[in-house]
DNA sequence: TATTGTTATACTCTATAACTATA
DNA sequence: TATAGTTATAGAGTATAACAATA
């Protein structure tokens, strides 16, 4: 996937795709490693943030995240006291990952932040234009997983 | 990043691109590991074919991967006597990766049938679509690294 | 039997920084 | 001093499969 070539343009593209999202990560992961998360924990807090909790299998679905390696990432979470387990009624089989209160402060605090954070790289006014880009990665996204 | 809000349209496109990223990554990464290969091995192994071998130091910016963790890949890529590393002459600070004549065959064999897989995803002949969405992806990665 | 999540094993990759040898 | 690469440390994610509890 390193070499361009013309004949191979779909090549060019996903190479773009590999580099676009690698500078993403690494300007967001920046950002969240100084909150004393890493990117998997921080995805976690995000996607609980503003919820009741959820089951520990759709947390996964949503954070791309596989199951095996959620357990420890809830674990490592809950050892600092920002999430907790709990039991749902009427399945016992599984949990709901829940913030505590130090959990959804932390989410309060660090998550409108790292947003603006992120704003800085949108800085010209380009609406229309960004609908259009969601399209584009949408239409990607559905050529490897539809 | 996980919901999509109508005021940050900016968030709906970084989900996007992490989720498209993730589709391909799966799809790409289920090939190569058929081969007993990892991703990152399998893309030192793609960057290098077709080269005379290459310092670490412009593998390192070509796969992106950093230099701490390229000297390990590189280092099981020579157990499985795939690559090599060659002192160039003139610089003795440096070693060039080279591919073995093993690591030259797996390469002829392997990658034009993981080009030829990943092409499936992109079974319609949509030639300038496809320099358009690579122009926005290009875009898209600009503004988090330049 | 099927599902949810945990555990175990064994690797692989990551970031960071200190370090060695060479330039 | 600067550069190329290695090493050390510590943590995090991966795949896979077996397992327990519940449905």
């Amino acid at each position: 996937m390193q070499e361009t070539t013309a004949k191979e343009p779909f090549l060019a593209v996903l190479r773009e795709l590999a580099q676009a999202y690698h500078a993403f990560s690494a300007y967001s992961a920046a950002h969240v490693r100084q909150l004393g998360l890493t990117p998997a924990q921080f995805d976690v807090i995000a996607t609980l943030g503003n919820t009741q909790g959820m089951p520990l299998s759709q947390l996964a679905q949503k954070t791309l995240i596989t199951k095996g390696t959620l357990t420890g990432i809830i674990d490592r979470l809950e050892e600092k006291g920002l999430v907790r387990r709990e039991v749902p009624v009427g399945d016992r089989r599984s949990f709901l990952a829940v913030l505590t209160p130090a959990g959804e402060a932390l989410f309060a605090q660090v998550f409108p932040a790292h947003i603006d954070y992120l704003k800085r790289a949108f800085t010209e006014g380009d609406e229309g234009e960004l609908e259009q880009v969601r399209r584009t990665l949408r239409g990607l996204r559905g050529r490897f997983q539809d």
